[in-house]
DNA sequence: CGCGAGCTTGACGTTGTTCAACTAGAGTGG
DNA sequence: CCACTCTAGTTGAACAACGTCAAGCTCGCG
């Protein structure tokens, strides 16, 4: 998806639609972006708000969260690590922000005007179409988390959740972890104790090490069995 | 979205694309279209095909529904009634399906090749971002019922459940329900057992009205109440 | 050095699943 | 026309899974 050139003057965003669009496209998208730095727990997106900008993550990690107006439970979706387009859930109809979307790490993102860009996604194509995939890839980590949250129980829900931080967000089987046990709760859908019980009781059956904020897979193996079996 | 004439020569997903294509992109479309009828439980588009062909959802019913190869749980993502599109979701990348389209009552349906399809995307902004609206309503469908799953307990999910068919499917607050106990649990993700029980209940205190297949919602604040506080 | 947020542990109660037994209706063949 | 079977629906009791609660711990930061 990224272009060869690699010139320092562009963002990854810029790189990434610069092919799809014509100068003056580009140059329209340019005008209506604005890059921003956001620090962990800062809001990007807020549920609830009209969705005005689409968001472009360009370093950092990032969740999406929804809040419980009845109960105070919130739960995560899913969560990306950059370069991501975020938001498109909210992007192609006119209802408010389903959810937010929160830095969970220090994260630069690149706010986008709707309107423009659905103009010039109107104009163009082959561009939607390609804003589109990135798009559909959101919903279907959020789809695939529902199945595993729906099908397993919470054994092998945390085993997803630690399988795809590795495989997803960090790429590597020891990583630092940038989630709280909370987060990591709200993101397998069950209590922060049995997140911690269950991290534990891998940690004496050898299957992970867990050093303060990092956590290595030692017996990948045995974590994706549990994975399997739910 | 339905143009205002409404010639007998046309089918509902005629009438709803030709607004956006031009008569030679429409004559495209229309040879890489084909109408099939579907029975009740027949399936329309299988979990783990390649996404050879979209779907249009001309008149019936239809689930979206996810088979655990592991455990032999099933879970119902969301269910639709026509005119809708199917299939958007493994439209958009080039994975399986992720999930197979059911059709849960007798069901018209349109299969239109991907390939083709996607060629007049990409030549045509306006009609793909209408698509894109389309199917963008799908996953937030699946998002919803997600947020229901994680969020509320049973009660609440099956209380979802009723008022989802009452007000997006049958249209009414007395409809002849198309789904078996099974299917309800699927949806709501939980046993047969307390779908059943649930029901039950809600009769004797005088929420809902059984009468064979024939639901009838009678006190729709407690229903919705119910939903509420999860 | 002390305070507070995040983390950890075990005991306990609630929720929801599983199991087994039973009923009703629809379709089939003698 | 009536057993016979098969599937869907129903009920209650036993049991497992999970969340809640209460208490104590640890580490980083002011």
């Amino acid at each position: 998806m990224i272009s060869e050139k690699n010139d320092k003057d562009y963002t990854i965003f810029e790189r990434m639609v610069m092919q799809f669009l014509k100068e003056e496209e580009f140059r329209i998208l340019k005008k209506a972006s604005v890059l921003l730095n956001f620090g962990k727990g800062e809001t990007i997106l807020k549920q609830g708000n009209r969705p005005t900008h689409i968001a472009f993550l360009q370093s950092g990690i990032a969740k999406f969260s929804f809040n419980s107006d009845t109960n105070d439970r919130t739960i995560i979706l899913t969560l990306v690590s950059a370069p991501k387009i975020l938001g498109g859930a909210n992007l192609f109809y006119k209802d408010n922000n389903l959810f937010s979307i929160v830095a969970v790490e220090k994260s630069e993102v690149i706010l986008i005007e709707s309107d423009v860009l659905m103009e010039l996604m109107k104009n163009n194509g082959v561009f939607s179409l390609a804003l589109f995939q990135l798009v559909s890839d959101m919903f279907k980590r959020a789809i695939l988390n529902f199945i595993s949250v729906a099908n397993k129980q919470k054994e092998g829900r945390i085993a997803d959740v630690i399988l795809y931080l590795s495989g997803e967000i960090y790429f590597n089987t020891t990583f630092n972890l940038s989630l709280t046990r909370k987060e990591l709760a709200e993101f397998a859908c069950c209590s922060v104790e049995n997140v911690i019980m269950t991290l534990s009781r891998w940690q004496h059956e050898k299957i992970i090490v867990i050093t303060g904020k990092q956590i290595e897979i030692t017996d990948m193996k045995k974590l994706q069995q549990i994975s399997k079996i739910g």
